[in-house]
DNA sequence: TAGTGGTCTAGACCACAAA
DNA sequence: TTGTGGTCTAGACCACTAT
């Protein structure tokens, strides 16, 4: 790993640096490995080391770095894509969503943003399944859930269980996958995880996450809302419409740039 | 405006900055408006403003402040909802495409990774258009669109001019769209614009983004590859699967947060 | 205990926009 | 010219992990 000479150009000390990590991490390290410390690297750079952090924060905002206090600062695995549909995800009812454990499931009067994504009065009572999305054994998403008690006319005396085993939460989803969904319309953007969501994510606060919010429609009405958050660091949401040809092993590194 | 005690508790001070900014923001400040200079907001929560630059950043990165060096820090709008779809933003030959703004065109052997990812050889010819998208006059995205020339037989000897009027660019796009596209597979990633984007976006390098990958089938084979980079401060990508109903004049601060 | 990343400080200077 | 955000520094201390 050769140490730079940091050029006198016109752009900020920290995005040249960048670059030059970004060339110097595809050339000399691999998946896993552990670039020199901090202190090293902004000595061997000649700049400050809150300098040289801002470099790293690029670069880990980009999926590229992991940091692990105590330990030290590794190359990233690449991102892991992850399908978001309710069909390829194994929804509800479905058999293979091992992928999914339930956090809790509550009954309460509807947030005022709730209720106005739901298109229902304030206040009126919304079941809410709380959940975690694994892949590969990792925690990618948590999700929220929430569905109209009116939509769901006769659920039984469930015990609404904070941090239960999820039983109830499969009777909420189970009853929903029933009704028959027929449209579901998404918004992706980009967010930080608040106190809730950093927990379950098992991730320091204000870490960045893509927000999913889902609307799930029935005959033509609402009748559910999920607001899932990915972990931007290492999820790569896909939303494969139709079975395409599968060629992108493009697990690569940037991806895929822009015209060359 | 309340200046804060900045409590002793266990989170770190610019978490908990952020916390009593979103508060303060919410209550008593709207869209477009300026907030004290973070010197006088440095000094008025009694940290450094390194510190107090931090919590910014958080909120910048929720797409809540924008901040213009000269200006000032101001309340951000409410990120705009930008519908990803062939057929809502009317692509190709479409004719309300007026949102989109041809860049150049050009055509040159494929990059390793854009040969990957269009299933062809590395070296083989791929004309590639770029041109932003635009959406209430503002610059919202980049997009590389590339198309191996293998696809487009009889392509005529259109200049393939770089900064060109479009003209060309339409040509390719046109000629896509006759082949007729019958699939889409799309991906979300977030990422940072490289200085090629963010010269394009009118942003500074580094400015966070999201990458949208789409693939385009026709009779059943890769016929063209769109890496498009979206302002991921501003933007709300929407995937509307079906005409679902349309009650989210959710525009109001958070993206419907988590269990209330 | 030693080493790592995470937080915080106080100050300096620069680039940009408006008056 | 003044005021703003953007960059950079040198140093301190804390929290966590390994040994």
């Amino acid at each position: 790993m050769a140490q730079g000479q940091l050029a006198a150009v016109p752009e900020p000390k920290y995005w040249h640096l960048r670059t030059v990590l970004v060339r110097t991490i595809d050339a000399e390290f691999s998946t896993g490995q552990i670039l020199p410390n901090e202190r090293e690297l902004a000595s061997r750079f000649g700049v400050a080391r809150a300098t040289l952090r801002q470099a790293l924060d690029q670069l880990e905002l980009e999926g590229r770095l992991v940091r692990r206090r105590g330990i030290g600062t590794l190359i990233a695995a690449p991102r892991v894509g992850v399908p978001v549909s309710r069909r390829e995800e194994g929804w509800p009812g479905a058999a293979r969503s091992q992928s999914w454990r339930s956090v809790d499931c509550v009954s309460a009067p509807a947030s005022a943003q709730i209720a106005l994504a739901l298109g229902i009065a304030p206040g009126e009572t919304v079941h809410t399944v709380r959940r975690l999305r694994l892949v590969q054994g990792q925690i990618m998403a948590t999700e929220s859930l929430h569905v109209p008690d009116s939509v769901l006319p006769q659920l039984p005396a469930v015990p609404h269980v904070v941090g239960g085993d999820g039983e109830p939460a499969r009777s909420v989803l189970r009853r929903l996958e029933r009704l028959g969904i027929d449209g579901e319309s998404r918004s992706v953007e980009l967010g930080v995880a608040e106190a809730d969501q950093a927990v379950l994510l098992e991730r320091p606060p204000g870490t960045p996450v893509l927000i999913v919010t889902t609307q799930y429609a029935s005959a033509g009405r609402l009748v559910g809302l999920a607001v899932s958050t990915y972990r931007a660091d290492t999820c790569k949401l896909t939303f494969g419409e139709t079975g395409l040809v599968e060629v992108t092993p493009v697990e690569a590194q940037q991806p895929v740039g822009a015209a060359s």
